[in-house]
DNA sequence: ACAATGCACATTGTTAACAATCAGTAGGAT
DNA sequence: ATCCTACTGATTGTTAACAATGTGCATTGT
C-alpha cells in the first residue's frame, strides 16, 4: 500500500457508539454558559471574552473557544470577526421565524403524543407545572423560566423522538433570548394556565384540542412580546420635522446602514 | 475601573450585522466536505483523517478541525475520542426518527406556503423538478440527489422562514446519510412525480390535500430504505447451531459490547 | 474647540511544537 | 498453535507563543 498518497476511502468497522461524553469539560463549560444565557444572566448584547470566561469557568482559552464556536451555532451567541463573541441579539423577524417554527414543531409533538400512551409521564410532567406555578408565585425568575421551558421540552422529551426533542430544544432557547429582549418586565411569559389545559386535552386523548391549545398557547406567548416593526434606523431629518422639499430621498425608509468608515490607506 | 476582576457584562453598542462570511476558509472547507458526504462520495463510516483531508482540501489542521466539529453537531460525521471522525453511520431509529421529523416539518411548510403567494417561486422550482427527471434519466447520481433534496429545501426556502428553512436543511442531509446507507441501490429516492403532484396541489390552492400528499411522498421515500430491525449483534452460537443447553446466557441478544481490554498497569 | 492622525494597549486568530492515546505487529510463553 | 505482552508508528488532542486586528487615547493641526 502506497503511502504517499492520501488515502480517503477506508471503511473501518467501527462498532463502538460514538460516546457523546467528549472531554467532559467542554459539555460543563458549555451547559454553565447555555444556561446563563438561557436563565437571562447573560443579557442580549453582553460581551463575552475569551480570557475572562476561561478563567472564571476554570478552563482553558481553547476549549472555551470551541464553545463559544457551537453556542454560535445554535444562533445563541454571536460572533463578530476580531471583535470577538457576545450574546446574541435575535432580530424580530428571527423571532416571528423562531416562533413559527415552534408552532410547527410543537403541533407535530402535541400530534405525536397523541398516538402515545400518556401514562408514563404524564403524572410527572403535571407535578412540574405545579412547581411552575410555584416558582412564579414566589418571584424565582431563574427558576420560572427554566421550569416553563421544560414543560415544552418534557412533552418533546415523550414523543421518545430524539430527533425531534434535539430540534425543539434549540428553538426553545432561542426564544429564551427573544424573551429577554423583547418581554416587557413583569409579565408572566407562559401561563401555566394554558399549560395545564393542554395536558388535560392529550390525556383526554382530544388531538385535534391539543394541537389548537398548543398553537393558541404559543401564539399567545408571542404576543406578549413587544415586537413593533424593526428598531429603523431613525431619519433624523425627519424625525425633527425637516421640510418636505429637503427629503429627496423618496419615500421607502432610509434603509441606509452602510455606515462604513473607510479606514487605513495612508493619505 | 479596576481591571483585577473580570468585568462580565459590558453592552457594547453592537450595531454591525453579524457577517457569516467568517473565515472564508471555513465555509469553504465546510461546503466540500458536507456536499461530499451528501453527495455519497463519502460513503457512511468513512475515516476522515484531519493531516490528509487538510492537505487535499488546502487548509489547515486547525480550521478542518473546527469544521469537523461543526459537521459533527450537524450529525453529519461522527467524532471518536481518540480515533478521530467518520462519515456518520445513523442508526435505524434515529432513521425512523428524522423521517418522523421531515413529516413534521415539511407538512408545516406546506401549510406555510399555503398562506402565501406561489407565483414568485412555483415556476423556479418546476422547472428544476424537469431537471430533477432528467438527471435520473441520464443516470447522474449525484445531481439529482442534489437536486431531489433541493426540490424540499426550495419549498421550505419559498416561506422566507429562514429559521425553518435551516432546520430542515439540518434534517435533509442526515436523510441523506440513511439513503446511502439503507436504501437498495437501483431504486429512485424521491419519485419525481411525487413532486409535481405536490406542487399541483399547492398551486391549485389545496392546503390539505398538499399536505397530505407531502406526508404521504415523505413515507414513501421512509418506506423505500431496508429499515428491517435493527442490525443486531450476532449470536455466533446460536448462528451456527450450537445445542440450546449450552446458551446459558438466556433469550436477550446479547448486546454486550462492552469489549475493553483492561490496560496499563504493570503486571 | 473640533477633527483627524498616529500610537499603544488589549483582544482575537493562527500556527507549530509537544503530549497523550490508540492500532497494529513482533516476540515469547504456555 | 494460540494467547498474551510489550513495543513502534501513526494519529489525535492540547498548550503556548506569536501574529493580526480593532479600540481608545493622546497629540497635532486647522
Amino acid at each position: 500500500m502506497s503511502k504517499g498518497q492520501p488515502k480517503m476511502v477506508e471503511k473501518p468497522p467501527v462498532e463502538v457508539e460514538a460516546l457523546s461524553l467528549e472531554s467532559n469539560d467542554e459539555v460543563r463549560v458549555q451547559k454553565s454558559l447555555a444556561a446563563a444565557i438561557y436563565e437571562h444572566r447573560l443579557p442580549p448584547g453582553t460581551k463575552l471574552p475569551e480570557v475572562d470566561l476561561a478563567r472564571i469557568l476554570g478552563t482553558s482559552r481553547g476549549t472555551l473557544r470551541k464553545v463559544l464556536d457551537r453556542l454560535a451555532s445554535e444562533h445563541l451567541v454571536e460572533q463578530i470577526p476580531n471583535r470577538g463573541a457576545f450574546v446574541a441579539r435575535p432580530t424580530i423577524e428571527t423571532t416571528r421565524n423562531v416562533y413559527a417554527l415552534r408552532r410547527i414543531l410543537e403541533a407535530g409533538v402535541v400530534r405525536t403524543l397523541s398516538k402515545c400512551n400518556c401514562e408514563p409521564w404524564i403524572n410527572n410532567v403535571r407535578l412540574q407545572v405545579g412547581e411552575e406555578r410555584e416558582a412564579n408565585r414566589v418571584g424565582d425568575t431563574s427558576r420560572y423560566i427554566r421550569l416553563a421551558g421544560k414543560f415544552h421540552l418534557d412533552l418533546a422529551a415523550a414523543t421518545g423522538n430524539a430527533a425531534l426533542e434535539e430540534h425543539l430544544q434549540r428553538v426553545v432557547s432561542q426564544t429564551s433570548l427573544m424573551v429577554a429582549l423583547y418581554d416587557l418586565p413583569g409579565i408572566n411569559t407562559c401561563s401555566v394556565h394554558e399549560h395545564l389545559e393542554i395536558l388535560q386535552a392529550i390525556e383526554a386523548g382530544q388531538h385535534q384540542e391539543a394541537e389548537r391549545l398548543m398553537e393558541e398557547h404559543l401564539l399567545s406567548c408571542e404576543r406578549q412580546l413587544r415586537l413593533g416593526e424593526e428598531r429603523q434606523v431613525v431619519d433624523l431629518a425627519q424625525a425633527l420635522g425637516a421640510p418636505p422639499a429637503a427629503l429627496a430621498q423618496g419615500t421607502p425608509p432610509i434603509a441606509a446602514k452602510p455606515r462604513r468608515k473607510r479606514l487605513g490607506t495612508v493619505a
